[in-house]
DNA sequence: GTCTATACTTCGATAGAC
DNA sequence: GTCTATCGAAGTATAGAC
């Protein structure tokens, strides 16, 4: 299974120009169409340069989730800094583009499994960091964590932000808005330092 | 664009063969591995027989929509009608098999406008359905659906249901267990008509 | 209703010259 | 690091015989 073939650097200008093309593809097209050849093109290059930066499409594809997921961290992160953590991450997971890109990966993680073992790691790591971030805010505010578990707070939380995002891009968006304006009052109440 | 191509009748038996494997595909490997040969191949027929009975691949797909979401909606009135129909859609929801099958069209229907519109009515038609049934029951036992509405109930709940089913197939599982018992509880108090 | 045969496109991937 | 050239496999789709 060892390959000859040559491996191009890792911190190459093109090779960054393949994966910011295959996340934009992956987006707007679906994991379907990244393809060497059209990824390629996107970018404005050769389609062979592909196979130089990568030894397969799938190892470009785990780069792109990477380097999203990465991107994505870091903002998490300053967002627990923020003066209101609990309504940032919830702004957050609200982002759409985010949302578009994480359902075509999850999709793709149900049949690849190099996909899935990269998705699992990640997917988890965020929930720790946020139910960390939540459980905090909870003690602080002197709120029964017991009751109502940190981790099930952010399940809940992203579960329906993913699914208005994805119901939201078919046009179909019933029920969303009252949902999130329970969310939003919970936040706002949960946010109050005064009373 | 119109064809002169014949197509085969819509009541075959061979028809149908092809559909159903065609949802197998969709189920196991993804919308991608939904292609002429393979779904043949997964129903014992040759590839020319798809083009006999399908115009095109996207024909074919969206009547696998259909007749999922057909079935579906049939097990969803059942459920309605049994002595505890808010724990009866709460299972249905976490069916896995049904959540796979979701996950993959929602991808589909990111980039595929034919799929999308199909879609986006089916979605709204089964959160009107589940909407109306909790709405019922809220208000035969008295609770205020006015700071908690039905529709945001069963959004939730579907949000839910989906997203555990997506991330379960990825092993990562975390903050579920504990939303679930909530749900649960939830959904006792709510159903004891004793007491 | 099902088959053979075929056309054309695109796929992932490699070898080797420049 | 980038290019030309090339492979074999698989994709959608059609024409026409049986």
């Amino acid at each position: 299974m060892s390959t000859t073939r040559r491996l191009g650097s890792k911190t190459a200008k093109n090779r960054e120009k393949l994966i910011k093309a295959a996340e934009e593809l992956m987006r707007n097209e679906g994991y379907a169409a990244v393809t060497a050849r059209k990824v390629a093109t996107q970018a404005g290059l050769k389609v062979q340069l592909v196979y130089y930066y990568f030894e397969t499409m799938d190892d470009l594809i785990i780069e792109v989730i990477r380097q999203h997921s990465s991107a994505r961290m870091k903002a998490f992160i300053k967002a627990l800094a923020s003066p209101n953590p609990l309504r940032a991450l919830w702004e957050m997971n609200r982002n759409k583009t985010s949302a578009l890109f994480t359902t075509e990966v999850l999709a793709m993680g149900n049949h690849k499994e190099s996909i899935r073992n990269e998705l699992a790691g990640i997917c988890d790591d965020f929930r720790i960091l946020q139910a960390e971030a939540v459980g905090q805010l909870l003690e602080e505010r002197g709120i029964n964590t017991h009751r109502y578990p940190p981790t099930a707070i952010v399940a809940t939380i992203s579960a329906l932000s993913r699914a208005m995002a994805q119901d939201g891009s078919l046009g179909a968006s019933s029920g969303y808005a009252e949902a999130a304006t329970i969310i939003d009052c919970l936040i706002d109440e949960l946010s109050d330092t005064e009373t």
